[in-house]
DNA sequence: ATTTACGGAATGAATATTCATTACCGATTC
DNA sequence: GAATCGGTAATGAATATTCATTCCGTAAAT
């Protein structure tokens, strides 16, 4: 009994729900990703997840539940990838590259999710729990601009929210730019480009 | 008859079509922008131009066809806009101020329009002929960046079209991010974030 | 043996599109 | 100038399709 009442929550019958939890919504994101989210029906999403349709629905109640979560599960992960072990509040060049660096990282490991991030029609789905997610990565960042301005690092010319959205921006158009095959991006444009995004948050060197 | 003839084409009767196929554009470009190309059922749009459903249909063979009517309407009116008198062989800082200025006036006289441009799903939907009218806006632009760099005008760092989705990326994301609330845009910040994307561009002063 | 999970056909609501009908307009006739 | 007519435009109820969700027979787990 009690070994039966710990696998409810421990056992690998758990294990395997969850784990069959995360490839729906990693298979969401794809979909969701490729044809926008009124775009797709749910079945295609179930398909590409390899379960059936009704299994989908005993692991979500609805098609925008499943879209909160997979909203939720791709803005964490962006969030633990971006900030994960770094000092945000010792703000220097250093750090913006490496910010930099695990942006790259993240569009071109999961160039699915970072598309499905960016979309513009999630808001109208969203509840208010995952839409305050959100905030958990845009508040960090705007500690740090604050901090860097305080130290003389970066300009002041740019309100912290502003630069943010430039900078957010700027990144974004790159990748959308290259997924549209305006343009590719090679390992030495990515520097050029970051380099630039310095030059226009930063306080030039005396 | 010569007179009948002529009606038929050029008469007060096609001036009125021409009129409510315009109408029904400006109609879907306004319900599209605020709840999706997916999202947004027919009806919804007829509503907003007045018109009964058939009789959208009988302007539009299709809501794919719509779409693009719309888009290739969207992207030519910015066009016109931002490049019509504008000698763009001849860059300078000035000219690139204009530049700025008009994208400012058309993001804040048809938001609309600007969003419905900017929004990621069209692709799927766009024919060869909708899609190529994006090259009309890149191209003028490309020469433009590339003859600034000969100049000496703007640095050689970017590659003139990772300059311009660049550039058009931080434009974006500012006025996505008033969009959605993350700031509000002064016409002093907006002064800011041009000095600022002319930084990231331009070659520094001797 | 009983409970739980699974799958996918079945269901009903929502949506794009069509079509039979009506309203309108300009031309022609008296 | 008024009355009639032919044809085109407009309409929205009806139809066909698509989609989210449910349900039930089967398989797996305990």
């Amino acid at each position: 009994m009690a070994t039966a009442s710990a696998s409810v929550t421990t056992g690998p019958r758990a294990a395997k729900e969850s784990r069959k939890r995360e490839q729906i919504i990693q298979a969401a994101l794809q979909v969701f990703a490729e044809h926008g989210l009124h775009g797709t029906p749910v079945p295609p999403i179930a398909e590409q997840a390899g379960v059936g349709v009704g299994t989908l629905y005993r692991y979500f109640d609805s098609k925008e539940a499943l879209i909160n979560a997979a909203f939720c599960d791709a803005k964490q992960r962006l969030q633990d990838r971006l900030l994960s072990d770094l000092d945000l509040l010792n703000p220097s060049r250093a750090l913006f590259d490496t910010l930099w660096a695990r942006l790259i990282a993240f569009a071109r490991e999961e160039p699915q999710t970072f598309q499905f991030l960016e979309m513009q029609d999630h808001h109208s789905y969203l509840t208010p729990e995952s839409r305050s997610r959100e905030q958990a990565l845009l508040i960090p960042l705007g500690m740090m601009v604050i901090i860097g301005q305080r130290n003389g690092l970066l300009s002041d010319r740019l309100k912290p929210d502003l630069a943010i959205a430039l900078f957010w921006g700027a990144f974004v158009g790159i990748f959308k730019a290259e997924r549209l095959n305006y343009l590719t991006l090679t390992d030495d444009d990515l520097k050029r480009a970051r380099d630039a995004c310095w030059l226009a948050m930063a306080n030039p060197p005396l």
